[in-house]
DNA sequence: CGCATAACTGTCAAATCTGACAGGGGGCGG
DNA sequence: CCGCCCCCTGTCAGATTTGACAGTTATGCG
């Protein structure tokens, strides 16, 4: 069982995580003492909307990467799809049939159950910059322990997770601490704002009271700090960088 | 203390709830349980990214909503800042200097304090849509206990909180759910993608083999439906609604 | 089959953006 | 004081988007 002493002591451990290693170290720990046998951490960099980054600590079967890549399962995978839209945990069993799934899932689910894997639980955690993560925690068995595994696994598995991105974020110099380093003027965050917003740069000149050429100069700026060639791209860029926030009202 | 039964419990009774208050109780059972006084949570919806919609539920002290709001602390709230730009609990303490404050934050706290909030912790939380969320637990004593509720808080809170955004959702009849009727045809999606890409509506017509007529039309559409008036806003929109999502390599 | 809808295509003029020219004023640290 | 950065401004040509005109083709549905 987890209790609060240990799971401070696996945040702790991570936060000095020095190797993708400690952390999946750091995940089995917590997978067993739950009572699971399977986990496996997937995350997602929206560093191009076309080309993402993606980072997989796996703790599934050794054939499971192999297997996803091939079937290009990441394009139909029921559980990827719900913890990109949702926030709730997913319990899944593949040996039921999933709501609203597809025939494309189904086969996905069965053929995860020839692999080993009959029951589990899924977190999705999304980052403020609009990283999409995923942690899994699964049995080849479909016992009541399995049940009752996932019964105490919910309500602890959340708080981790957040730990467990900063880990890996903190050893791979990963796409969004290096975007952390682009700094918009705040000129430049403003034009870029209203940019958003739908404001012509004509538009924008009247609400900064500055003339149009001057806006238009901020938002050259920002889309040349921001590696992009328009504003459309910029707007997304900045967006997806967390540059560009709802401001409070 | 909060065992994984109170907490399907408590998650259980979310999804039921009909009314605001119901998930005011909610998480006032939570607060108590876990041995503090006071709670918080907020949610702020990105609407539109100069004006977003905010949702209070309150179990701080009376005076707190007036004092917050009078003196637009929404703008240097330290606790807020963390909790838009990272994903871990901040735990903190209103007699202390926070590390990389300001005066104005600082002011802040030490007149938290003089409203009866001395000690608490307060955890993050981000929406596929960009919604931002944050849930505070605080005390007015600062003793050893608090601090042990602190700890025992920490592993368990996170869970909690999407249940508690996914029952105002329910309820309110909030923006993004509005948002979700908004269906874009395949074209349109594809053309906006590219469009946050940076790319101009001639190149998307040569990756998508149709004329680049055919993709104003798309992105004409695409914007008319999000209610936006030019390409800028409707890639920040389609970002923002999770429409446009990182694709899969 | 008629009808609705999505996807697709065309032309034209006006508005807007992009890129490259050129420059002034202010603050801050070496 | 000089260099660097931010903020600000101007003009002009060419590329791109926007808006309004007018249509074809394919598909699914009653």
């Amino acid at each position: 069982m987890i209790t609060p002493t240990l799971y401070h002591e696996l945040v702790d451990t991570l936060s000095k995580a020095k190797a993708i290693e400690d952390i999946h170290a750091v995940c089995a720990r917590f997978t067993q003492e739950l009572g699971f046998e399977f986990f496996l951490f997937g995350a997602r960099f929206p560093t191009s909307f076309v080309k993402p980054t993606t980072i997989i600590v796996s703790g599934y079967p050794d054939d499971w990467g192999s297997w996803y890549r091939e079937r290009k399962y990441e394009l139909s995978d029921p559980i990827v799809q719900h913890c990109v839209r949702h926030i709730t945990p997913l319990s899944w069993d593949t040996g039921e049939r999933l709501a609203d799934a597809d025939a494309v899932a189904q086969a996905f689910m069965s053929e995860a159950r020839d692999l080993g894997l009959s029951r589990g639980v899924s977190f999705p955690l999304h980052g403020c910059y609009g990283e999409k993560i995923l942690f899994s925690l699964a049995s080849g068995q479909d016992t009541r322990d399995t049940q009752q595994s996932i019964f105490n696994a919910v309500p602890f598995t959340p708080s981790l997770l957040p730990h467990i991105h900063e880990a890996i974020r903190a050893i791979l110099d990963s796409p969004d601490i290096a975007a952390q380093h682009i700094q918009l003027s705040a000129r430049e965050k403003e034009c870029l704002l209203w940019s958003a917003e739908g404001k012509t740069a004509w538009e924008i000149s009247q609400i900064l009271r500055i003339s149009e050429r001057t806006v238009v100069f901020h938002l050259n700026n920002a889309a040349e700090k921001l590696g992009v060639i328009n504003r459309q791209q910029a707007v997304a860029r900045g967006i997806s960088l967390g540059i560009i926030t709802p401001q409070p009202a």
